[in-house]
RNA sequence: GCCCCCGUAGCUCAGAGGACAGAGCAGACGCCUUCUAAGCGUUUGGCCGCAGGUUCGAAUCCUGCCGGGGGCGCCA
């Protein structure tokens, strides 16, 4: 028998070897038959499934729609996961799946347990998903926030759906910004020691800095003082990216997020490194050239637009090759099968330049998929909250997560398609009500653990329930909610679009809150999991245990808490 | 000027070339002697920005236009 994961290829291939029968038994004209075409209707009374495939084949074969599905379906074996067939115009074969197959589902959720909905399209290969890897110049923002939600999640589904996944934030510790971070910080030292010295101009303003400067002097004394006019110690520089590294990583996990490694730009540049090696693939290639003292990558050779600077005139790097380098060591060093970069929508200039060049270096650049996420907009009291970088005056990740919680943080990032530009209601997040979707989900999952708890008090567990005894539509109509997850996961894990996750759920905790609500809708004590009858709760309290599964599951992906009370 | 994203209900937004376009919130009307009312039920609400095209079939794909946002540095 099929499962929740093999049912639509499985529906696929009846559909196929029927339509090969009926070409055999002269029933259809000889015609190629593409793939079969399973769907899910979008209103259920059409059924669980539906094949189009007479639709794509009228054409070729002559003949009207609902003649071919009549033929298909006339050479449909019985079979114990559908009941028979119907044909609906213009040429629809729906589907719908038998009650035994529904209740058997129940069983296969529980033995699957954590792993349910767990896919095999990676079929063990690498991902690597990186994201955030803001410079360390400054604390985490809200916008980082939602890259953290969108990779995490998307990194989860990913391991979902078969693949070995690492996360990976990629520490900009090289280059002007990092410079620039490093006078700021020295010249906030040295105010700490009275002296009258001003910020760089393209410095870091913000109060963070003046902290970090204390927290040096805390430690260190005046060990990084040099006399006046004298260039700063270049391991101070060196120190403050490692503190303000030290405070990022602490803010995403407090996000819940974790890395497997944090990879540092400046790395690339040891001897013998990923740079020195990248680079020679592009010289003997032919791909750079000097001019204007700068040495160029010849992109517009490969197509782009212009152009673009990898060493300046003064000798250093550019980013731009530090991104080269970068992608050349996790295809051609690191091997990864797929490689997913999650950036913020201004960086979008820069995808088609890095796919040329992960082309030049010798890697697929249909691995490398670069997901763009739009700006956040905060609002608070229906007024837009403004936020300014340069003033210093920005709302962190951290504030964020203090004020509404990891939890709903994460839901209403993952909400919106990431390329679509959202607002962040702070007022909405917070507000603990039935206007909040994230509790509306916990809460689904908080009465489940209750509903088994109170069963247990009165000597009841799901052991031994008989799922035969599952045929009322609510319960039904749960168990069909619940086998949708494998769909989501390969979903969001192909298409990256994490926003199935969340919209999921909420369709999960409705589909549980009308199951459990139905006894008083219908004013009938007989409905209720627990009730006189011993079997029917048994077996009821397997169904609980399932949907509590799949609730976690969906709540883990998204990198929430399942509560077991609220 | 060129490039990217968005335009769907009053608001915030889902929508996988298929059937009558959905959800939440807001609005209206019901349901607490309750396995947690952070819940449930009923209901109001749509030229899917506009105009063409492709297709048996378009909110979805293509072209043009309009509107909103972002980007086009030897910054990252």
């Amino acid at each position: 028998m099929p499962d929740t994961r093999t049912i639509r290829p499985y529906l696929e291939g009846l559909v196929a070897a029927a339509a090969k029968a009926a070409v055999a038994a002269g029933d259809l004209p000889d015609v190629a038959i593409p793939g079969a075409a399973i769907e899910r209707p979008k209103d259920p009374a059409n059924g669980d499934f539906a094949s189009t495939l007479p639709l794509r084949l009228a054409r070729a074969a002559m003949r009207p729609p609902l003649d071919i599905a009549r033929a298909i379906v006339h050479h449909l074996p019985a079979d114990p996961a559908i009941e028979p067939p119907a044909v609906a115009p213009p040429g629809f074969i729906n589907f719908r799946l038998s009650q035994a197959f529904l209740q058997d589902q129940v069983e296969h959720i529980i033995a699957a347990g954590p792993a349910y909905a767990d896919l095999q399209l990676g079929a063990g290969r690498s991902a690597q998903v990186e994201f955030v890897s803001a410079n360390p110049t400054g604390p985490l923002h809200v916008g980082n926030g939602r890259g953290a939600a969108i990779g995490d999640a998307l990194a989860n589904a990913l391991a979902a759906a078969g693949y070995r996944v690492e996360r990976e934030y990629y520490i900009n510790d090289a280059g002007t910004q990092t410079d620039n971070f490093a006078e700021t910080l020295y010249a906030r030292y040295q105010q700490l020691f009275g002296r009258d010295v001003p910020l760089p101009e393209d410095g870091y303003p913000g109060a963070y800095m003046v902290e970090l400067a204390e927290e040096v002097r805390a430690r260190h004394g005046d060990a990084f003082l040099r006399p006046p006019g004298e260039p700063m110690p270049p391991e101070l520089g060196q120190l403050g990216i490692e503190l303000m590294v030290g405070r990022i990583r602490k803010t995403l996990e407090s996000f819940g997020v974790r890395y497997d490694r944090w990879y540092s730009e400046k790395s690339l540049y040891e001897p013998g490194g990923a740079y020195e090696q990248a680079m020679a693939i592009l010289r003997d290639a032919g791909m750079l050239v000097e001019r204007d003292g700068a040495l160029w990558f010849a992109s517009s050779e490969l197509g782009e637009d212009k152009d673009n600077v990898v060493v300046r005139s003064d000798g250093r790097p550019t980013y731009y090759a530090s991104d080269i380098a970068y992608h050349w060591d996790k295809f051609l060093r690191r091997g990864f099968d797929l490689v997913i970069d999650v950036w913020g929508a201004d960086h979008h200039g820069h995808v088609s330049r890095l796919k040329t060049a992960t082309k030049a270096v010798g890697a697929d650049p249909e691995a490398l998929q670069i997901l763009l996420y739009q700006l956040v907009t905060l609002k608070r009291g229906g007024e837009v909250v403004r936020l300014s970088k340069r003033s210093g005056e920005i709302i962190t990740l951290d504030e964020l997560v203090e004020e509404v919680g990891a939890d709903a943080a994460r839901f209403f990032f993952l909400l919106r398609s990431p390329g679509a530009q959202m607002d962040f209601d702070l007022d909405l997040a917070v507000k603990q009500s039935s206007e909040n979707p994230v509790y509306y989900v916990q809460y689904a999952h908080a009465r489940l653990c209750s509903i088994l708890e109170r069963a247990r008090e009165q000597g009841l567990t799901p052991d031994g329930g008989n799922v035969r005894l599952l045929t009322a539509p609510h319960e039904l109509a749960l168990i069909r909610e619940m086998m949708q997850l494998a769909d989501v996961i390969e979903n969001v894990a192909t298409r990256f679009e994490p926003q199935h996750l969340p919209h999921y759920a909420q369709d999960l905790a409705t589909a549980f809150h009308a199951f459990n609500d139905a006894f008083k809708q219908q004013n009938d004590p007989s409905l209720k999991v627990i009730t006189e009858d011993a079997e029917l709760s048994r077996a009821r309290l397997r169904l609980v245990l399932a949907a509590r599964i799949a609730l976690a599951r969906v709540l883990g992906l998204m990198g929430m808490s399942a509560p077991e009370r609220m």
